[in-house]
DNA sequence: CACCTTTGTAAATAATTACTCACTCACAAA
DNA sequence: TTTGTGAGTGAGTAATTATTTACAAAGGTG
């Protein structure tokens, strides 16, 4: 990948993940990356193809993130790294995350099947630790992550960290 | 209102809370409401203020919505009614929560002071009932419950029902 | 060198955008 | 009967949109 199609990637991803794809541009993108507007198309096929690009990078990090929490051998730390997993999100991504929160109110980007892996080895890890309703505790845990990523990238992380010793406690972690 | 004016407006809402603001057009909207493109303008200044308006309306439900919880007298019934209120919504009033939910990643919808009586109140009803960190099981209250009506916007109201027994047993409800 | 592919651009494209203009119509007050 | 007003419209407008085309360097391979 070539050093201006890096330089366009990098700043469609800061503009749609702030202002969103609809708001933006081509032109705006070629200009802030300072390349032709032509090259966009030119590596990208069109607008959209752009779109398509940043959210593989969005599916690659997330598909990675997952590994690890499922590469956990005990049902404990498999939930304390999903608690900590939300915390330990660098600022340097932000923008990848909110593009992706974004997208996830359109239909063609919201698949929670994705998740699924994940879900089943939360109830797995509670069942394990002999709660009741390992399922459902398996999907409020994971509802309750999602909301306290949103809190972090609106009003940052110091600022939902009171929380995560909160989960901690209540799962005696 | 006239009858024209308050198609407008319910054309709108439906349009812009699933596709977006920026992805629908006031030619669009004009169409689908059998009305002259001009009329919007006339009625609303601009496209913005056509947002603004269905806002307002937004807003006035939430107000709505909050002063219900903040009537309660009991702690026991201040949890409970919070938790009943998110699967008490509507589905007519789907597109209201989406576009809220959506407008609230643009910073001047982002009003998280608006909910700060809730949280207060919240509050109040932890520390009575003898929880030990009374604000923060509020604000992981709130964020639950947010994430939960994200599911239920998403996936209707039957895939989260679950949910909503698994929070009453966990508050001892 | 010559040849081909890739990278890059400037300029033009047709379509769409939000918005304005000049106007008619129905109705009510004076 | 005149005067005024808000609702409503069709036909524009200038700007912006995503995309294409034609062409120029640049870079590697034989």
């Amino acid at each position: 990948m070539t050093e201006k199609q890096q330089k366009i990637l990098a700043v469609a991803l800061e503009l749609f993940a702030n202002e969103g794809y609809n708001a933006v541009s081509t032109k705006m993108i070629a200009n802030q990356a300072r390349v032709s507007e032509a090259l966009i198309f030119r590596h990208f096929k069109n607008k959209k193809g752009l779109l398509d690009a940043l959210y593989k990078q969005v599916e690659e990090k997330l598909q990675e993130l997952g590994k690890s929490i499922l590469e956990e051998s005990t049902p404990e730390s498999t939930i304390r790294k999903s608690i900590e997993q939300v915390f330990a999100i660098s600022e340097e991504d932000y923008d990848f995350w909110r593009l992706q929160y974004k997208l996830k109110w359109e239909k063609e980007y919201y698949q929670p099947q994705k998740m699924q892996p994940l879900i089943d080895k939360a109830t797995w890890a509670f069942k394990t630790l002999g709660y009741k309703n390992a399922i459902l505790e398996a999907q409020l845990l994971q509802k309750t992550l999602d909301s306290i990523m949103i809190g972090i990238l609106r009003e940052g992380k110091a600022s939902q960290l009171p929380l995560k010793q909160l989960l901690l406690k209540k799962y005696s972690l």
